[in-house]
DNA sequence: GCGCAGCCCATTTTT
DNA sequence: TGGGCTGCGC
């Protein structure tokens, strides 16, 4: 393959002769700071741009693409610029255009690292055994291919799930392996010792089904790049400048792919922050940041550290939060804001509580003319909206949440596409499966059946044992006559597709496959909205010139732009926040166990701890102008009740920046008194600040510690206390009872943290504060 | 096919 | 606690 470069191509970039050399006067430098002007000029040669929160780095990042451009190092067709998300690389797209102007469409390889490997893929499909038309498989296709390789190898369903293997294979996908380089070890302990040769029939399925999972796009090309030298050289001297965005969550095949390309030009330049690593869980590899400088010799490194978001409270106490890591490159984020408000730490009674004042602050704020969008809940896990949405309804507050099931995940999306895709592609036995007899044509059990097993016994698609079967009498008439009727659709539907454009073809197909009376004819509360999404889909195809486009961006862009109206508080992960920003944002649940999350930690120990505090980080440095963290001192889990300890990270906020508004005595002595109350009104703790002085605080401080240790002096003390270690007032085998759970026996002591075996509740880890002598 | 009872389980989820 | 899945009975 050649790349000529084509001289409209130059023309729509707007570039003049190519010369050598950049124009470091140019306009579009302007209004960067120091740090972002090296980012930006310095395109020879590796660069790691580690851009902290809020420092600007899109525009470090999109601007030195014009500068390449404008300064004719390269045509836009000869840079490569990665990105995760549809978001960013769209992002990226507009701001690059409104830069440069036109010239975008020959920035052909801009977008993410899935959608870029797909389009390499399909050019060299055969050389991994595909064809160029084949599918690419979501999350759920795995799962169910997973499951029938599992029920083939005679394995116990139950015992090892379709989406424990899946995700032990993906896994293995993320770090670059195939069944033939995955070390044996490993599958020791799944699947009876088989998980590997699962990984190999997996994949020889998908070779059948002509299909690639997301894992795929990536390993298949690097497979292609190292076993076809002159291919990959192709494209070595094809991307002369590489731009990589949000390195930090890069897995092991992502790197070795970009290590693969850059090795002829060396110009790549990797953003990211090793302190928002927070995808560690899904292969990605905090290392590869770590590490940049030793894979890419002679490396520039870039610290973009003046943050244009956050006050300095905020970022005092986002620095302080993870300078507690160890594994980082360490930032100190800075800005040259004066004003602005502490950030705000609550105690509360209980989680509902927590819920009541959050949105009570929410009111309250926008009764003082602030916009609902403008403020953000974000939460650890998605179990704990629920409590937000519930008081979000009663208070009849408009919120969104982000991140819910996606419009390309219901299910009637998902068989429209399976009958898209198996009119496209007819090997796509995930398809066929799904919609053979949806809506019901008389294709039961019986029937399908009997095609599965002639497509297992010859090796062959279920459409082509299907086909087979119709001539022969094998199956029940019944079964044979609906399978020949549907055959005859299909294939009627491939016909017409050559000529109709996806649009009419779409509609043809949902009309005469009966999917929409299907619906139309359902009694189901949700017919309608499934009625409309259909109508969503068709409308969808017509955006496209082809199936095939339109099959590529649903699995590959599973995103759908929705209305997104104004005037909505945001609910959602703090995964899902990353890249975001509120003025006001809301930290609920900082508990130990909840945040950081025990079941993490239990998985991954120290690293977890420190991806939790990332997070952490995160969700701090979302705020613009105002943060508010919270944590409960009760919270119902699973219709439990818990009882729960502050998170460690609040141990972990400088004082400094921080003020402390717990509710007076959850962690101190005056707990009794309080637990003493049947439920509090959250008006009067919101304006109770008497509990929160440094007079108070030195005393509560005092009371909590044991007899002899030394005062915590005000000013002196590099931490919020309200966690303040103690002795316990109650000794191992001391009789208490609890506001919650009653009367027990204290059966371990640890500080002020006790373990109490309760008479009707059973072990319980309390506080000592919660407890009076019983 | 459908409806219901019982059972099990329960982070995060860019593509 | 509650949702999603399964298996059973019609």
């Amino acid at each position: 393959m050649s790349h000529p470069l084509s001289i409209s191509e130059r023309a729509r970039a707007g570039l003049g002769a190519r010369s050598e050399g950049g124009a470091p006067d140019a306009a579009y430098l302007d209004g960067l700071n120091d740090e972002q002007r090296a980012a930006v000029v310095a395109t020879e040669g590796p660069v790691l741009m580690l851009a902290g929160a809020g420092t600007g780095k899109t525009r470090a990042l999109t601007t030195r693409i014009a500068h390449i451009l404008a300064s004719g190092r390269a045509y836009p067709s000869q840079i490569l610029a990665v990105t995760f998300t549809n978001k960013a690389a769209r992002e990226m797209r507009e701001r690059v255009r409104g830069l440069i102007g036109d010239g975008m469409e020959g920035m052909r390889w801009l977008g993410t690292f899935h959608s870029i490997a797909a389009i390499i893929l399909r050019r060299h499909a055969e050389l991994a055994g595909l064809k160029s038309t084949f599918t690419i498989l979501d999350a759920d296709d795995q799962v169910r291919l997973a499951k029938q390789v599992i029920n083939d190898a005679g394995l116990d369903e139950k015992r090892w799930t379709g989406r424990h293997i899946a995700t032990v294979i993906d896994g293995w996908k993320n770090r670059g392996l195939t069944p033939d380089s995955t070390p044996g070890n490993e599958a020791y302990f799944f699947a009876e010792g088989r998980a590997i040769e699962l990984f190999r029939t997996y994949q020889d399925r998908l070779k059948t089904l002509n299909a690639a999972d997301f894992g795929d796009l990536l390993v298949h090309n690097i497979t292609i790049f190292q076993k076809y030298p002159d291919i990959l050289a192709d494209y070595q001297s094809r991307f002369r400048y590489m731009l990589v965005d949000e390195y930090q969550d890069t897995n092991v095949a992502q790197y070795l792919w970009l290590r693969l390309l850059a090795q002829k030009s060396k110009n790549i330049c990797c953003v990211g922050d090793d302190d928002q690593s927070i995808y560690g869980w899904r292969g990605a590899e905090v290392e590869n940041i770590l590490r940049f400088e030793n894979d890419f010799p002679g490396a520039t490194v870039i610290r973009l550290e003046r943050n244009y978001r956050s006050t300095p409270a905020i970022l005092g106490a986002a620095s302080a939060l993870i300078s507690a890591n160890k594994a980082r490159l360490g930032k100190t984020l800075w800005t040259d804001r004066q004003e602005g408000e502490m950030v705000r730490v609550r105690g509360i009674w209980d989680g509902d509580e927590e819920a009541r004042l959050v949105c009570g602050d929410i009111e309250a704020e926008q009764s003082s003319g602030r916009a609902l969008n403008h403020m953000a809940v974000l939460v650890r896990a998605s179990f704990q909206m629920r409590a937000f949405e519930e008081r979000f309804n009663a208070l009849g507050i408009p919120y969104r949440v982000v991140g819910g099931p996606r419009f390309y995940e219901r299910e009637e999306t998902r068989d429209a596409i399976a009958y898209f895709r198996l009119v496209r592609s007819q090997d796509d036995d995930l398809a066929f499966d799904r919609i053979a007899n949806k809506p019901a044509r008389k294709l039961g059990g019986q029937s399908l059946q009997g095609v599965h097993a002639h497509a297992r016994a010859n090796g062959v698609s279920n459409m082509t044992a299907a086909r087979e079967l119709i001539t022969s009498d094998e199956l029940p008439a019944v079964g044979r006559n609906a399978l020949r009727k549907f055959i005859e659709m299909v294939d009627r539907w491939a016909r017409e597709a050559k000529d109709l454009p996806p649009r009419d073809i779409a509609e043809i197909i949902l009309e005469e496959s009966g999917y929409v009376d299907y619906w139309r004819h359902s009694k189901s509360a949700k017919a309608d909205s499934k009625l409309d999404n259909l109508k969503e889909v068709i409308q969808a195809v017509s955006e496209f010139d082809t199936m095939e486009a339109y099959l590529d961006h649903v699995a590959l862009v599973a995103e759908h732009n929705e209305a997104s109206p104004d005037g909505e508080v945001w609910l959602m992960t703090l995964h899902a926040a990353k890249g975001l920003e509120f003025p006001v944002v809301f930290l609920p649940g900082w508990e130990e166990e909840i945040f950081p999350s025990k079941r993490a930690i239990d998985e991954n120990g120290e690293a977890a701890l420190e991806e939790e505090r990332r997070l952490a980080y995160v969700g701090v440095t979302r705020a613009m102008e105002d943060c508010r963290i919270s944590f409960a001192a009760n919270r119902q889990v699973y219709g439990q009740w818990r009882s729960q300890m502050p998170s460690r990270f609040i141990d972990e906020l400088p004082e400094d920046f921080v003020q402390v508004d717990s509710q007076p005595g959850l962690y101190g002595a005056a707990a009794r008194d309080l637990a003493s109350h049947s439920r509090f009104d959250g008006a009067a703790l919101e304006t109770d600040t008497y509990y929160d002085n440094p007079g108070w605080r030195r005393a509560r401080a005092a009371k909590a510690r044991p007899a002899g240790a030394p005062p915590i002096i005000d000013g002196r003390a590099t931490t919020v206390s309200v966690n303040a270690p103690g002795a316990a007032k109650f000794d191992v085998g001391a009789r208490v009872f609890h506001q919650k759970f009653g009367y027990g026996r204290v059966t371990e002591a640890e500080g002020q943290k006790l373990t109490v075996e309760f008479d009707h509740s059973g072990p319980k880890r309390v506080v000592d504060t919660f407890l009076e002598a019983g």
